[in-house]
DNA sequence: ATCGAAATTTAAAACGTTTGCATTTTTGCA
DNA sequence: TGCAAAAATGCAAACGTTTTAAATTTCGAT
């Protein structure tokens, strides 16, 4: 029962014009009479005409897609923000009539070689790119070959300017560090990830920039790390700084996962949150509201920030602006339940 | 500084081969001399060429990109499931050397219209419909047009046969019903939802079959009913079973958001869970296991079954099977700490 | 009525592939 | 060495659109 589509040609044939004559009438042409083009577009919503994008890609070699690479993870491990990300791009290019590509890279291939082959296959106008680590070999293919792309987060450092919008996690952990240092605390924990991603050193640098403003000297900071995916190892970092005998009043995770580690860890230990312990965390997902009691934690509204990608990527593509485009969001405090006062007394 | 992309014809003309040679080359033929291959897939690789989708597309008709429409939904309403669905999917495709299209259903756009834009576009070659409502019309317009598909749940009734993939809610129900039996419950409850979507049914129809299986007379089931996305009426209706002069002591919720605002609303009433009531839901989300106790809950492996998914429509649309393509999918009960035996005394 | 400019429409090329069919080259055998 | 068959390669059309440049029609002013 396959029906058929139908094409311009057929449509042209209808009408008793000229292919030429509909393309412009459906894409609203001036040059053709109103009359005409009135008449064009009843009679193609009639026919429920859709024009067949690989044609037109060819032709005008703009896909009207915009790609994105989806990270490799291990079999259980789902890119905790991947939904919210997704559904704020497809808001973003709707708007402007875009789609999405997703790409997946197979367990093989790099993450690269499948960005070379949406770039080079014609797919996509432009790409988004996620999770830059602290040096980024698909930034630096991208760049090379001229393709738009706005990344989600940054390089370390660069030589060249590019196209980047990220959340402001230094000045989100300033800010978790400036209301525990007013509610007494002194000794400070940092639990962080061996992995190499930019952002671990721009929280970790926007709090110590806030210790260093505060300029007290009595204010201890110790940092523990753990690599990110390893669920043992990363309880036993936790642990290193949780059971030390001088343990911080405070801790301070890079990401949600790690605070909410750190409180059952506590938990575990036999301390209270926040009574003995605060804990706070960044991202703010799903279940830092439902771990008890109340993870305290920042929101980086990723759904909002991937609209603004897909709007600052459709730029982009459309204007080439000669500057790069940057964005720094800042993220919002959310204050639940697991910071405090510090305890009066230190054992 | 964009870089050229090399095309079929300027690689062939490298080799000095004709445009066809090349191609067929490419593409295995056995035709073309097993050297002339080897030739040309090693100058190819080292000259990066990668073949323009479109032009690929218009002339085989086959564009190699799975669809999925984006379910529409409030600004601050993300699919929970759609991260691993669509990684699951990604894994399936990737395999096959097959990409997803995600359109989004702007706010105007009906999703059927979207997903009629997507099909005759030419822009993918079968798609991929979720949440499955009683009667859905994107199935009818998918069935009429004999475009390849997969559903990810199924219909209340159809006259036709289609391709369908769903988790046995009905089983899990059944199972849940069956454990809390054992566990000396007699008196249950049931929160679902207003929405007309099938896998309600499916599910209270499960529960409801177990009950008459048990042919226990003293069994006594109450059923609430809430609207989806209306937190509010939804803790109105969950209090409407839980506060009433003779509750149940174990609730069962047709969905994990469900079953923890059953638990939120039991700690409210004074009630502990599970020694005064037992919970459980369905899904097994993320929050479920953070939630204190710990919701018992079912694990629909969304992953997995979205990768299924994908391989079944890949087999759709390579092979046109004569009978529909059907697949159930039985949850695996996550046992945590939310259920326990029926409380003694009844008040 | 006639002419030229403005308004409208159209023919044809192009985009980069795949593929049916024709052509050329090689091979095996007499 | 010649010739037919087999093997290998190439020509050209086609896919459905956009777009350049050209052709046609309309219209107002003389």
């Amino acid at each position: 029962m396959t029906t058929r589509v139908i094409t311009l040609k057929e449509l042209a044939a209808s009408l008793d014009l000229s292919i030429t004559t509909v393309s412009r009438a459906l894409a609203g042409h001036e040059q053709i009479a109103l009359k005409t083009r009135e008449r064009v577009v009843q009679a193609a919503r009639q026919a429920g005409y859709v024009p067949n994008t690989a044609a037109r890609t060819l032709v005008s070699g703009r896909s009207g897609f915009v790609g994105l690479v989806l990270p490799i993870r291990g079999p259980n491990l789902v890119d905790s923000f991947l939904g919210e990300f997704v559904t704020g791009l497809g808001e973003g290019l709707v708007s402007h009539g875009a789609d999405l590509i997703l790409a997946t890279a197979a367990l093989g291939h790099s993450e690269l070689s499948v960005l070379r082959h949406v770039v080079e296959s014609g797919r996509a106008d432009g790409v988004v790119v996620t999770r830059i680590a602290e040096t980024d070999e698909r930034l630096a293919y991208l760049r090379e070959r001229g393709f738009p792309f706005v990344a989600h987060g940054r390089l370390l450092d660069s030589d060249f300017g590019y196209n980047w919008l990220d959340t402001d996690g230094a000045h989100a952990f300033g800010e978790a560090f400036d209301m525990l240092y007013d509610l007494g605390h002194r000794h400070f924990g940092l639990v962080t990830i061996s992995e190499a991603m930019t952002f671990r050193h721009l929280r970790q640098d926007g709090l110590a920039a806030a210790i260093a403003r505060r300029g007290d000297p009595s204010v201890r900071l110790d940092v523990v790390t753990a690599p990110r995916f390893d669920q043992e190892a990363r309880i036993e970092a936790v642990n290193r700084i949780l059971r030390g005998p001088d343990r911080p009043t405070a801790i301070v995770a890079l990401f949600d996962e790690l605070a909410l580690t750190v409180m059952e860890e506590a938990a575990r230990a036999g301390l209270s949150v926040p009574r003995d312990l605060s804990v706070i965390g960044f991202d703010n997902i799903a279940a830092s509201a439902y771990a008890p009691p109340g993870l305290t934690t920042f929101d980086a509204s990723i759904r909002q920030c991937a609209r603004e990608i897909a709007d600052m990527l459709l730029t982009v593509i459309a204007e080439k602006p000669g500057k790069p485009l940057t964005r720094l969001i800042r993220p919002t405090l959310v204050a639940r339940a697991s910071h405090g006062p510090a305890p009066r007394t230190r054992s």
